[in-house]
DNA sequence: CTTGAAAAGAACTGCCT
DNA sequence: AGGCAGTTCTTTTCAAG
């Protein structure tokens, strides 16, 4: 954990808004001059802050109509590791995010498909074979929204 | 939904990876010069494929070592509007992403506080006095995983 | 911290194959 | 479509107050 002044704090929130803004114009928000900007978010990189820029698709107009979050419960816990269900988890390229929890399931994974029939196809193939996966609980998306930011 | 040839694949798949690399960097990678990869990129804006860049940041250095994921269940349906349920959702600065979903509860919220005792906090005097908030689901997340693309 | 400026590189444009 | 060459703009770095 690192301590951030008033003005980094700004700076982070002027960048989650756009992460493409340039130093020069968070500057001119906050009265803050372009090198001084610079250095600064340049310090909240290097000490790992910012860790990263991702890309957000548009996943219907590449052809994915269908999100859905499955919560699965592994069976014999212990038999197989945890490490084995994340890895073979891994190598399906439907599956969008992997979160390890802590409560009535053990992994929540996001998945996108192109619609029902092939969402059908990515479960019964890909999902129910897993190592270790014993009961899974199915919600379809149906609108996400955006996020802001605490601080 | 809109049709990309390989290469538009190619470039997305690269942008995923690192969404701040150059048009001259990626066009490197696949043989395309850098006005070819840039006025690719530039298509797949303008098409709205490429949506936006968001920041990821690092939620422990910030302070924030808590992150639970909610699923809640509306009582009083109709009674009280999904946009006022959203709208209020909205104003938590404590929720960082607002989902609608269709399954055994009607929204998934994910939480960040810093601490568990902060977390009953927000849980308690903001999620819970919810307009039309009924029942809710807890999973605090233990690990998460990066996310790979499809395609 | 600031301003000013130089060097590097990325974005954008027009023309040609 | 793609490539080449050139211009413009931003980022990045440095010097000095």
């Amino acid at each position: 954990m690192i301590d951030l002044d008033d003005m980094d704090r700004d700076i982070i929130r002027a960048l989650m808004r756009d992460a493409t803004q340039s130093a020069t114009v968070i500057g001119q928000g906050l009265g803050l001059s372009q090198p001084a900007t610079w250095r600064r978010i340049n310090r909240l990189k290097q000490a790992g802050v910012l860790r990263a820029n991702r890309l957000v698709l548009d996943k219907e107009k590449l052809g994915f109509g269908v999100t859905v979050f499955l919560g699965v419960k592994l069976a014999m816990k212990g038999r197989v590791s945890l490490e084995d269900f994340e890895r073979a988890v891994s190598a399906i390229p439907e599956v969008q995010t992997i979160e390890h929890i802590l409560g009535l399931y053990d992994y929540r994974l996001k998945v996108v498909a192109r619609d029902i029939s092939d969402f059908e196809r990515v479960l019964r193939r890909r999902i129910m074979t897993l190592p270790g996966a014993g009961e899974v609980e199915a919600n379809v998306l149906l609108s996400e929204e955006r996020l802001t930011g605490p601080l």
